[in-house]
Parts: structure tokens; sequence; C-alpha cells
DNA sequence: GCCGTTTTCGGCCCGACTGTTTTCAGTCG
């Protein structure tokens, strides 16, 4: 296997390791052994380095992984070595068959789900189904006739059934609507939405909102009264969660006012960060929780979140950072990044006119950047091989240039840079001449096609094109479409090194089901020395707004303004272009 | 199963809600 199949490696690697912790947690067996297996499953997911490489080449290396033991690091030897772990065949045969399935109905854990397998034999959603409409289950162990109900309730609900996650960009307007609607018991500065939607993630599971107030009841009474319910799932004093029609569960806690910045940090977590942060807290002799910093029973902090880095001797971390994954260490070392915001950007590095699938003109386009104060707007219509986006010739190329040199002659205060978004070819070699190319002022390229091939063959395929002397841009690299396609196997390390070589730029596109380079690469990415660009991609004048999600993405990469291109000015910008620094 | 400025053994984050119980286990975040 080439080192490019790195990718897959190390998410199959993971895989194993969650579904050991899921045989596991059904036997009961030790959690905190439970705990080792999930620990370890997100590290390797995150780890940017190949792990296959490093378990065969460098096996002792695998133990630098945070959470990887000796033990760990053979288990990832054997999988790497064999593609199975003999421990999860083991498993998988003294378990109950089925329970793993039922875990995914909310409500059923690992108890319940071995109990249902045992002892009522059920070993499918549908047969689970069966068994609680025939009254099957309210003599078992825990269960009971409400119990029979919910289980119903859920699984009439796909969208309820476990690891289904909303694109955030899908859930903005659900979130906003919602904090409208609570305005009306709490003021907008008491109203947040915090975990992984606060943390700016590509996907929320849940949304988290926190209100702060000291006439909780009233806002639990509001919240649950929300016309979009479809479902309260729970309610009580300070908590309740509710459903909407989408499938999107949101959870409420209000807060004391004295507490919020504590409940704020605690629900912005994420997890991994906030246990770390609070392993920090207790060597101080501190307890952190959602109320509070404590020193024994004495509230010493919270309400303001700045408390909670107070008290364990830290600067304040952007939420896009808490993920454990060494902003912890830098805030102690004091090199967090000073990350890169929306009003850094300049202009757009990437969008479509109707001259092949945008919904609106070059004119209409170039406008609508104009009118949000961009300096400049790439147009970067599709070369010809992109038959569904009908894209260009070097003829239609060079008229649009020609087209583009009149409208910046009537345009006052934006640029319009002629690009192009060029196909790779299975081979490596670029969808348009060399001659069109050197023409444009900019010269994306990206895989729309072969996105199965294999790492070395795809590693070598993106390096070739990347060595094309009028190529500035590698757009949405790895091609991911999230929840439908995969990121293409290709060597990350060796594109960067390349990108770096050759003066090419890795774009974060900023579509919400794109949002590519994802952060783990964009901050590998960045790490190796490359410079990125944030590009909306807009196909019409109206997505030109989805710009700050791309911030969003490279900012949880790590990025600051300066690693991004199009946070320059013009004229830096366009030495960039030229092959300056 | 991991990990170490308190430790190579003995810790490992912490609290709310539900449904089943009759004082709590399971689940969730």
């Amino acid at each position: 296997m080439s080192p490019g199949a790195s990718r897959v490696e190390n998410a199959e690697v993971a895989r194993i390791f969650r579904e050991v912790a899921e045989l596991l947690d059904i036997q009961g067996a030790n959690a905190f052994r439970i705990r080792a297996y999930r620990n370890a499953a997100r590290a390797i997911e995150e780890w940017p380095a190949p792990i296959g490489p490093m378990a065969r080449k460098q096996p002792a290396q695998l133990t630098d992984i945070p959470g990887i033991g000796a033990d760990l690091a053979g288990k990832i030897g054997e999988i790497v070595k064999t593609g199975r772990l003999h421990l999860l065949a083991e498993l998988a045969r003294a378990s109950p068959r089925g329970a793993v399935e039922l875990l995914r109905v909310p409500g059923i854990g690992p108890r319940r789900a071995r109990v249902l397998a045992e002892d009522a034999g059920v070993r499918t959603l549908e047969g689970l189904a069966r068994a609680a409409r025939a009254g099957r289950l309210r003599g078992l162990p825990g269960f009971g006739a409400r119990s029979e109900q919910a289980i119903l309730r859920h699984l009439a609900q796909p969208a309820a059934l476990g690891d289904h996650r909303m694109l955030r960009a899908t859930a903005v307007p659900y979130a906003q609507a919602l904090v409208e609607h609570l305005r009306a018991v709490a003021p907008a500065r008491a109203i947040e939405v915090a975990g992984s939607y606060r943390r700016r993630r590509d996907t929320v599971g849940d949304l988290d909102l926190l209100v702060a107030s000291d006439t909780p009841k009233r806002v639990v009474e509001r919240f649950t009264s929300y016309p979009g319910v479809v479902e309260v799932m729970a309610r009580g004093a300070t908590r309740a969660a509710i459903r909407l029609a989408s499938g999107l569960q949101v959870d409420l806690r209000v807060l004391a006012p004295a507490c919020w910045g504590a409940g704020l940090y605690y629900f912005t977590g994420s997890k991994a960060h906030n246990i770390a942060v609070r392993k920090l807290a207790a060597a101080r002799g501190l307890k952190v929780n959602e109320y509070g910093v404590w020193r024994g029973a004495r509230q010493v902090g919270g309400a303001r979140e700045q408390d909670v880095f107070d008290a364990v001797g830290l600067p304040w971390i952007p939420p896009e950072l808490r993920e454990d994954r060494g902003e912890i260490e830098a805030a102690q070392a004091g090199t967090l990044p000073r990350l890169v915001e929306a009003k850094d950007l300049r202009g757009d590095l990437q969008c479509h006119s109707t001259d092949s699938d945008g919904h609106d003109t070059l004119e209409t386009m170039a406008r609508a950047a104009e009118e949000r104060g961009y300096a400049y707007l790439a147009i970067t219509d599709h070369s010809p091989s992109v038959r569904v986006a009908q894209g260009l010739d070097r003829r239609g190329f060079l008229a649009q240039m020609r087209r583009i040199d009149r409208l910046n002659a009537k345009l006052k205060t934006l640029t319009v840079l002629k690009g192009a978004e060029v196909d790779i070819h299975a081979d490596g070699t670029l969808d348009l001449d060399d001659d069109t190319l050197a023409a444009l002022d900019i010269v994306l390229v990206a895989i729309h096609s072969k996105f199965e091939l294999p790492a070395r063959e795809q590693t070598r395929r993106v390096v070739m094109a990347l060595s094309h002397p009028s190529v500035d841009v590698f757009a949405h690299p790895t091609g991911r479409a999230i929840g439908r396609r995969a990121p293409v196997a290709f060597d990350l390390a060796a594109v960067v090194r390349a990108a770096l070589e050759h003066g090419v730029m890795l774009e974060v596109n900023a579509q919400p089901e794109r949002l590519d380079l994802d952060d783990v690469r964009c901050r590998a990415a960045i790490e190796g020395g490359a410079r990125i660009t944030i590009g909306s991609d807009a196909h019409s004048t109206d997505e030109l707004a989805l710009l700050p999600f791309g911030v969003d993405q490279a900012r949880r990469g790590w990025a600051r303004q300066a690693d991004v291109a199009n946070t320059r000015p013009l004229a830096g910008l366009l030495k960039l272009l030229h092959g300056g620094r």
C-alpha cells in the first residue's frame, strides 16, 4: 500500500476501535478501558500523518499519538498488516448479535441493548418495533410501558436515529429563529447557541441553546412552546429538549447569570477540550463545572467565560480551537495563533457565471461583489471537460477575458480577475491549453472525476497538475462532499510539498457541503508552509455570502490572516499570483 | 487501556433528566 492510502487507513483503524468500544460497552467491560478505545479512535482520526506507513516503518512512534500505548500500538500494527483485528472478531462472537444496531435508538445504551438482545431476542430495529408494539418489552428489567412508547416514537422518526448530523449552515436559520423566539423572555446578550455550532464545526448533531435568566421556568415554558416543535423530549426545571420537524434536536439550558460564563464555556466544549481544562483546574485544587469555578464549596468565578481560563492560567481560547488538538499547550506557551477573521478578506477567489454553470452573469456577479465592498473577484468558470457545467473552451475564455477588460474599465472599486477552474485529467494533465492558461490572472485546478483512484496514482496526478507553471490554486483539494463522498486518497504531505515548490496555494472552499480543505488538513497544510485561499465557489450572487463559512473552517484550521492570500490588497495578491511571496 | 511536577499503581470529569424504582441505574451531553 502506498503512503497515500493513509486517510483510509486512519479512518479504518478508528472505525475498528470504535466498534471494539461498543462491543466492550455492551459486555459491561471496564469503563476506562472502553474510553481508551474511543479516545484512541478519535486521536487516530485526527492524526494528520498516515498511520499505515508509520506502523510499518516506525512502529515505536505510534505511542507518540496521545492515548496510544504499547497495547494499542500493537493492535494498530495488526490492523495495518492484516486488515482486521482479532480482538474485534472475538468480541463479536461473544456478544449478543444485533445489539450494536440497537444503540442507534435514543435512550438505548449498552445496558438496555444487551437486555433487549439477550432476554428478548431482538436483533434488528424492525424486530425492536415489533416487540414494542406487541408489548413484549415492558416485562424486561428497566423497561416499562413508557419505554415502549418512546422507542416506537423514535423508530417512527428516522432522523432521530443516531449519527445523523446536519450541515452547520443548514442549521443556522433554525438556530436564529429559535433565538428570536426566546428574545421574548431574555435579552439577546443572554442567549447563545453553544456546542459544535459555536465551535463552527462543519456539521452539528444538535443545537445547544443557552439562556441566562433568573426565571428559568418562564424560559423553559417559552422554549417548549416554540411553534416548530414536533416533540418535547425532556422538560425539567432548568433544562429541556425538543425536536423540530427537520429532525434537528435542540437542547436548552437555563443558567443563573452568575454561572453564565462557566455554562457557556462548559456547553461549548468540545468534551475533550473541557476534560483537559478540568484536569488543569484539578491540579490547582479547583473544580470547574457548568456552574462556575470552585475552591471547595466556594464559587470563585463563573460569571464570565474568561473566569474559567483565568482559573487555569490560560488566555481566552477561541471556540473554533477548542478540540484538544494542542490549543491548550499553545495557550500555555503563548503561541496561540491570532485567527483570520471574515472582515480581513478583501475579495473572493472562486465563483462562476452564466458562461459556465452559474446563475448570474459576469457583470451581475461583479456588481454584487462590489456592493459587498470587495477589492477583487476572480471569475473562475469551468473548463470544457466538466460537461455538466458546460465549461468554456479556449475561445470561450478568450472572449470572456475581453469582456472582463471592458467591465473592469467601468467598475469603480472592484477589479475582476480573469480566472478559470480547470479540470485535472486522470493523468495529471490540464483541461486547457498552455497559452490560454498563461493569459489568465488566476488559474484554479480541481478534481471533478476519477475520485476513486488509488492513493499513489491520485498523488502523482495532483503533484503533476500543481507543477504546471500557470497554476495558482488547488481548489477544493480532496473533493469531499460531506455525508455523500469521502475525501479522495492522496498523500497530503506530498501535495503540500509540491504546492510549496511550485508556489501553488490550497483552497478552503466555503460551500457548506464541501468546506474543503477541512480543518485538520488546512492546519497540516499551513504547518507544512503552504498558503491558503478562501473561495465561496458562488454560482449566484446570493452564494457570495457563503464566504464566512470558509473563514470558519480556516479558523478551525489555525489559519492566521497572513496565511490567507485573499486577505491581501489587490497589489499584494497579484504579487503572489506572479510567483512572489 | 493510558498515564505520571502527587503517581510505575491507582487514578481516570461531572451533573441533569427519565423511567423505573422506592433510592437508583441508565443514558446523555
